[in-house]
RNA sequence: CGCGGGGUGGAGCAGUCCGGUAGCUCGUUGGGCUCAUAACCCAAAGGUCGGUGGUUCAAAUCCGCCCCCCGCAACCA
């Protein structure tokens, strides 16, 4: 009776600005799974959130005249913030986590508390190079011509005590384990050869030099820095620790961990030597998504290429640009995002595609039928093909969702809609119409049609949820003709079904029309 | 020799592990169709697979050397 249990998470995205394309990439890349293994009967947890202390939120609030509190507040609750970002994007969440919430803050107490006593973390000296007007420390690389990053002036050599987690004791095991649980393969090599066969050192997991972060109870001026703060997350958010919820047995060790490859170290490392070291089961997956490039070039607020979802999303539809990010970019790689290759793909794969096979076929039998099949069928020649590729297409599109491959499990279910649509010119149902002696067999065809493109809105649903009802909506589906054990079945739509012609799903675009447009944006 | 990824028709990519007629999407050109969102279907043009040397009957694929681009190197989806 019990159903099996599948645990998901993003990364809890930093608080000190807008969210852009990058982050809801990744967000719609969970909710999407998170969906789809609803939808195969699984309970599901998908966890969420922001990471919202730091220096950074402490100085951005201070340059905005607010409290921290205020600051990470109207970023995530305030108008276009995270909250109503995740809403227009039809984010799925189950939960939703702030590191600011007390549960969260006291459960983290008492992890650090326990490893020190444990004594995986230990008090020493933090060197680094510091610039004393913004009572920053950076690390060599980030400078930029050997100056603060924030405020061009030089930096000097200091030192603070801090806590330190034996991150080095755990090297061994992680080395063992980490071609099992991360992925994909090439995320491995990097932190083999790049972190592990080095030696790992130990981090610095405590700051006195700002105070916005979960207070060390013991050690009076010092807080936890951010990443055992981060990262624990994943478990506080189940009540590790704390009162506030009460399904870690439950959902632990989660299923996969979605992360930027910038955070894989911080994922793959770190993360599973703090498993360790408080004597947890390790997630079952880390999975280190790619990054969208504009034009090439990395997305951020210093190059002024920040591309809002937002605008896309409203413009373009939610389910559009939900199924481009998973179309058209392969999951785990890097890929390259402008605004033609956007709208290109909704033409060609969406409206020219989908959405006009939906609309021809709802038409033709408003047209021949007055919205409803009559019983009479003849089968004929090119039906086989298209009934075989449609109700096999469940199978190839498991395999595909299983590791990940959102881009490969859209593709099949468009070779499907492609098939279809080449089924109507081989069968010229227009031609069929015009003998009453044919009604069954442009019945048939009609039907099969519609039995198609039931089958591949079933799969596309985790990607498009709300266009899909739609769909059903116009080609007569119930409820229940929309579950995922129905595609295995072709022919399950009642033999006298009616359609319903609507508005059109996906319009189409006209790209310099648009680009023009977005160019002003 | 720090590490990783990449260089394949005009554009974007797959194929490389395990050698065997170079494939997909978009674009272009020509044709077909009229149910449909000027959409759909068919066909064609277009590539010495970064360079070079080698192994082999046979190399985009295996091996050696070289060139170029991008990212990472302990903040970032």
């Amino acid at each position: 009776m019990n159903k099996p249990t599948f645990y998901i998470t993003t990364p809890i995205y930093y608080s000190s600005g807008k969210l852009h394309i990058g982050h809801t990439y990744c967000s719609v890349a969970a909710d999407v799974m998170a969906r789809y293994k609803r939808m195969r009967g699984f309970d599901v947890m998908f966890l969420t959130g922001t990471d919202e202390h730091g220096m950074k939120v402490e100085k951005s609030a201070k340059a905005a005249g607010v409290t921290p509190k205020e600051f990470v507040d109207e970023i995530l609750l305030g108008e276009g913030g995270i909250l109503d970002l995740w809403k227009l994007m039809n984010i799925s969440y189950d939960r939703f986590i702030r590191t600011t919430d007390d549960y969260h803050i006291k459960s983290i107490q008492k992890i650090f508390r326990t490893l020190y006593d444990k004594g995986d973390i230990y008090k020493s000296v933090y060197k680094g190079l510091y610039c004393t007007p913004c009572e920053a420390f950076w690390t060599e690389n980030q400078l930029i011509d050997g100056n603060c990053p924030d405020c061009g002036r030089s930096v000097e050599n200091a030192e603070e005590e801090a806590y330190f987690f034996r991150q080095s004791k755990y090297a061994d095991r992680i080395s063992e384990l980490i071609g099992d649980y991360l992925e994909p393969i090439t995320r491995v090599n990097e932190m083999v050869n790049n972190f592990l066969k080095p030696g790992l050192e130990d981090i610095c997991v405590s700051r006195t030099t700002f105070s916005w972060g979960v207070p060390v109870d013991f050690d009076p001026g010092h807080v936890v820095y951010v990443w055992v703060d981060a990262l624990s997350n994943y478990i506080t958010a189940l009540g590790y620790d704390n009162d506030k919820y009460h399904d870690f047995d439950k959902y632990w060790p989660c299923d996969v961990h979605f992360v930027g490859k910038e955070i894989v170290r911080l994922h793959s490392i770190l993360w599973q030597a703090m498993l360790l070291a408080l004597d947890l089961p390790l997630p079952k997956k880390v999975f280190g998504t790619g990054w969208l490039l504009f034009d090439g070039d990395k997305i951020g607020k210093s190059r002024g290429n920040v591309i809002d979802p937002i605008i896309l999303a409203e413009r373009y539809g939610v389910d559009a640009l939900r199924f481009f990010l998973m179309r058209e970019y392969i999951f785990g790689k890097d890929g390259n995002f402008t605004n033609e290759i956007l709208i290109t793909r909704i033409n060609s794969d969406l409206a020219n595609d989908l959405g006009n096979l939906v609309s021809r076929t709802v038409s033709m039998v408003e047209k021949y039928f007055g919205g409803t099949l009559p019983g009479e069928r003849t089968s004929g020649e090119y039906d086989n093909e298209l009934i075989l590729m449609a109700s096999n297409l469940h199978k190839v599109y498991e395999i595909n969702m299983e590791k990940y491959a959102f881009q490969d499990a859209l593709a099949d279910i468009l070779k499907v809609t492609s098939r279809a649509n080449k089924y109507i010119d081989e069968t010229s149902p227009w031609v069929l119409a015009k003998d009453d002696l044919k009604k069954p067999r442009l019945a048939t065809v009609l039907y099969n049609l519609l039995e198609a493109i039931r089958i591949c809105t079933v799969l596309l649903q985790p990607f498009m949820p709300d266009s899909c009802l739609e769909i059903f909506r116009q080609i007569g589906a119930n409820e229940e003709l929309s579950l995922y054990e129905s595609t295995a079945t072709f022919g399950l739509l009642p033999k006298e079904v009616t359609v319903v012609k609507g508005d059109i799903i996906f319009p189409r675009l006209d790209l310099e029309k648009e680009l023009s447009m977005l160019a002003e944006c």
